[in-house]
DNA sequence: TAGATTGTTAATCGATTAACAATC
DNA sequence: TAGATTGTTAATCGATTAACAATC
């Protein structure tokens, strides 16, 4: 219940979460690494091994407990105590994540949003407060607000970072497609979209090129 | 200029790629190893192993051609072509990225969205159509689409992922906040927001229990 | 030429997988 | 008890970093 997590165990553990608590209450209250490494696309060992970290509701022959492994798995993610959070930047992506009602499964309540267009203030269709930049740093250190989410165009986001930080922000989720630099101490996660995309269209291309391949090497000629 | 390139080394070239396009080209038309590194920060040593793979726009003691460096990275992750792709989901979620402008420069071109919510339907502020999800299949096969991107509620989107399949499409991007079984030879690629949540909020904790231990060590007694 | 910077081969590090022991 | 399934230790694999050779 405490051993070492990876990185990209702990990148699971939301994964594990969101299907156990999908799973119907009145059936099997127990599953196995099998059953579940086969529903999420992961391998058995694996799941035993990010189970075993965080949790000792697995017992041989039986399974793993879902109710404690869930509490578990809340309790190791922290999501049993909620993170407030501001965003800044109203545009469409700001207005969309501030309007997203799955934070809350993780943790995070998004307490108030800002934009610098004093048009965009106001009430937002969610029901969250959309207030002047101006405000931003004042509220943060007021509310001890620790995580700060930056929407706003790639020109903006380094100034904008900087911002929260002086607010007393400690940890950044920044969705700008663009390099921030933060001071020691403070924790940046990037949300690379292109980063993704990348990687998705370079897999589908080198699949279209091996299946060209094979087909001229199976003598059927330039396939284009 | 075709070397092995791992996984993360290319979800790192869409990173080099935006830099260097930033940088303007009045001033110096090289760039080193050592200086790009420091801007996003990335190790020297890496960024020579990650370009070295893709480009040959470097001269010991010059550093790299940045116009060379720019077109071989655009070569490598095939961005000269461009990708068209459909949206399916006109949510909030799905009309921020339906809008988002900065898809182009990464080689993707979303043609049309669907939506199974009639009332969603017709021309979206970002000129593009939004179609009946009756009309998604055959329009990807006519258009020959090979990428889908889901940006419905998780209840549906095996459902739409099934939907794009039949119709042709051979790579699927997951906003949806739940896993897709994708048949063998589909690439699935999922955007999971909340991995990173975890993955930031995790640290974060850390890193506030860390601290209130040192505190407690340096005989501050309990901070909390 | 000498020095700076690249590119490559070898070493390290971290994550995954395999083998197997523990146990209900 | 026997069999199924967990948990752990060791082996493998992949990515990063270090050391150094190549070169403009």
């Amino acid at each position: 219940m405490s051993k070492p997590v990876s990185a990209q165990a702990l990148s699971r553990m939301p994964v594990y979460l969101h299907y156990l608590k999908a799973l119907p209450t009145d059936k099997e209250t127990n599953i196995s690494a099998k059953a579940l490494g086969l529903k999420l696309g992961f391998g058995e060992i694996q799941v035993r091994k990010d189970l075993a970290a965080v949790s000792d509701a697995g017992k041989p022959k039986l399974g793993y407990s879902v109710s404690e492994l869930i509490s578990d798995i809340e309790a190791f993610l922290g999501y049993d105590s909620v993170n407030d959070a501001v965003l800044v930047g109203a545009g469409k992506l700001g207005r969309a994540l501030l309007s997203y009602e799955g934070f809350k499964a993780n943790g995070l309540n998004i307490v108030a949003a800002f934009d610098s267009d004093e048009g965009k203030c106001g009430k937002d269709e969610s029901g969250k407060q959309i207030l002047p930049l101006e405000k931003l740093e004042n509220l943060c250190r007021r509310m001890k607000i620790k995580i700060g989410i930056i929407t706003v165009p790639a020109a903006q986001a380094q100034q904008v970072c900087e911002l929260l930080i002086s607010g007393g922000v400690e940890a950044v989720w920044n969705f700008a497609p663009t390099h921030l630099s933060v001071p020691q101490g403070v924790i940046l996660k990037n949300e690379n979209m292109a980063a993704s995309l990348a990687v998705l269209s370079k897999r589908l291309s080198d699949k279209n090129s091996a299946n060209k391949t094979a087909q001229v090497m199976q003598g059927k000629g330039d396939p284009k």
